[in-house]
DNA sequence: CAGGATGTTGGGTC
DNA sequence: CGACCCAACATCCT
């Protein structure tokens, strides 16, 4: 599920729960998501420090400790949750809890994916991430259409790849598309700037009501909401959906509004 | 019960 | 180097 809305909930999460907090202890219940330090080196590091507000970048999030730092990423499974229950649960998956003052953060990643870093200051987040674009939030028009200005190739990858834009996932690009009624393998060259112009509004427009709800909507109005169905239709002409891979990942196009060739 | 799944990495090819 | 493809990761859901 996390896609950039889930990640920006879980920074609202720590923002408002855990910045300004002192840890007191942690819990380590699968040492092996843990990278970097170990489960006595988290402790150590960590206890009697504060907490300082966190930062997302695309979908990375990042916690500084007044030095040290963890990084967490969710990949395909993964959430992070605060409450008064101290007691890790490894069978849901609970593999790294910080105790603070008031309350316990717990990260999760059922299917033991994810990753939690600890880096020794907010200057090594970089290492750990790697090369991240323009934060899909704090991008313009201007940009999106300089961006892709140096891109070949199709439309939905250059909107997936990480180094270029950060932030966009499989559902979140596969909803704009649909609204921009763009094939998803459009070539980044055939795109005029009007067309990126329209494309960027769209693009606001998913992350601005995804963002709000938390997670990518699966309403009526949402192509997200198609996804799984085992008969998914255009949520405005109700054409059978196109549903096949690109860049390896499953994508789903109304044929009618999105025209071009089968995926 | 086999297959597929939201993401990323690392290998390989052209 | 860029674009693209694939397999792997570990587990859960359909």
């Amino acid at each position: 599920m996390p896609e950039l809305p889930d990640v920006e909930g879980h920074r609202h999460l720590l923002a408002e729960h855990v910045a300004g907090r002192t840890v007191r202890g942690v819990s380590v219940p699968d040492a092996e998501i843990l990278v970097g330090t170990t489960p006595q080196g988290l402790g150590r590091s960590l206890r009697g420090r504060q907490a300082g507000d966190p930062v997302r970048h695309g979908k990375w999030l990042w916690e500084p400790f007044d030095g040290p730092t963890l990084v967490f990423h969710f990949r395909m499974t993964g959430t992070l949750a605060f409450g008064a229950d101290e007691t890790p649960d490894p069978e849901a998956g609970d593999a790294v809890l910080l105790h603070l003052d008031d309350g316990t953060l717990r990260y999760r990643t059922s299917r033991r994916l994810g990753r939690v870093w600890w880096v020794a200051s907010a200057d090594d987040v970089a290492d750990v991430t790697g090369t991240l674009g323009v934060d899909v939030t704090d991008m313009g028009a201007d940009r999106l259409a300089e961006l892709l200005g140096h891109k070949r190739g199709g439309l939905k990858s250059a909107l997936m790849d990480q180094e270029l834009i950060a932030g966009l996932g499989n559902e979140l690009v596969d909803e704009i598309l649909w609204r921009a009624k763009l094939h998803p393998k459009t070539s980044v060259g055939d795109l005029d700037r009007d067309a990126v112009g329209d494309l960027h509004r769209r693009l606001r427009q998913v992350l601005r009501d995804s963002i709000r709800a938390g997670h990518v909507p699966s309403g009526p109005t949402w192509l997200n909401g198609q996804r799984g169905s085992d008969d998914p239709v255009c949520p405005r002409c109700h054409a059978h959906l196109d549903v096949g891979q690109v860049s390896g990942r499953t994508t789903y196009r109304c044929p009618r509004e999105q025209p071009g060739g089968a995926l």
